[in-house]
DNA sequence: CGAAAATTTGACATGACTCAACTGGAGTGG
DNA sequence: CCACTCCAGTTGAGTCATGTCAAATTTTCG
């Protein structure tokens, strides 16, 4: 159940039993619907959670209603909003599974008694953050150099599979325009 | 000349003497000159840089030969193209002083050095870490739902004192959008 | 002071959005 | 297992926010 963030964590860090063991005391693991919300707008963010199995996204509704996902997180990754679980203060986003997923859950309390036993995964963590940090600069810099099109071909080709997994609906809001505009691209015309 | 970065530090580890003598040991201090380049597109970025006084901003130049601001960093933040630094490839951005700075830089073998001999310091990057990827999810939170204009109010009143230091066309690019929009927003003319 | 850089202004162009109608497929319940 | 609904995707027409370009003006700074 676990074995799939021990493996990631052995990547950046090796623990032995005991710390091991450590770790799953602080840890919950849940399993979550396509459609369960994690987190929804108002509520504070109190966990961080890695994806074992499945696909999950952070999303917020925009003035008209419209849902758009700002993050997509698959297996191996960790997904939260991380001011508001820094801050303790109220979220903006909401966090979604888009498949039936299979979650780890880490509260902030747990993970600071965590650390403060294993302080091995400081580093995991920050390095995590640093490797999720870089993914966002990039993605950044694509936002403001490529129009909509590039946008969706440049991700299609650099992610076919994910392209799967996802409504179009959805991609095309993480990737900033509206649905139908997605539709003509597809079919060329555009 | 170390200080503003010890006592940043301190805000979230305490360090001993020796620790932060370690620390000294592992930093260089460096003065650039306004427009000057720390890093340049096709450079691997080695470093991090911790701004101790002055404004610095990481840009890129797009197809069109225009440089679009991705990020500013103030005193007190660190600065870097995190996934350059983190896979040492080659990096698509450029870092620059946007006034006279003064900098401490960590080299990233020497902060390997540094964290195998002082861990305490990966619980401070990875607040660090932590702080400005959430700061990013609310950028593109923003990015995403308001228009040229809101984006503009929105930063300008909230940081004031931020945008009389940045000639407009950065700030313009960096809200993406274009420096003529910016000036017509400004004149009250859209 | 003079040159270069930044900002402003106006005319015009366009990428992407909105809205509304239509199509097709996936579930669901009788 | 059919019929019905509902949600996702498609299409076209019209519109608008923002971009582009070029010229004029102002500011900065060596």
């Amino acid at each position: 159940m676990y074995s799939a963030l021990t493996t990631h964590i052995a990547k950046f860090v090796s623990l032995d039993e005991t710390e091991t063991e450590i770790l799953r005391e602080n840890l919950v693991f849940l399993s979550v619907k396509k459609k369960e919300n994690l987190l929804e707008a108002g509520q504070t963010c109190h966990y961080q959670y890695f994806i074992v199995k499945g696909l999950c996204r952070n999303f917020i509704i925009n003035e008209k209603g419209n849902e758009q996902t700002t993050q997509f997180g698959i297996e191996n990754w960790w997904l939260s909003d991380y001011l508001s679980f820094h801050n303790d203060r109220p979220s903006g986003f909401y966090i979604q599974a888009v498949e039936n997923s299979e979650l780890i859950a880490i509260e902030k309390k747990a993970m600071e008694t965590l650390l403060a036993k294993v302080p091995k995964l400081e580093r995991y963590f920050r390095l995590v953050l640093q490797k999720a940090f870089g993914a966002s600069q990039i993605r950044i810099k694509y936002l403001f150099t490529q129009s909509a099109e590039e946008r969706y071909r440049h991700f299609s080709t650099s992610f076919p599979e994910f392209v799967q997994r996802v409504p179009q609906y959805m991609l095309a809001s993480y990737l900033d325009f509206s649905p139908e505009f997605m539709s003509k691209i597809r079919a060329g015309k555009v």
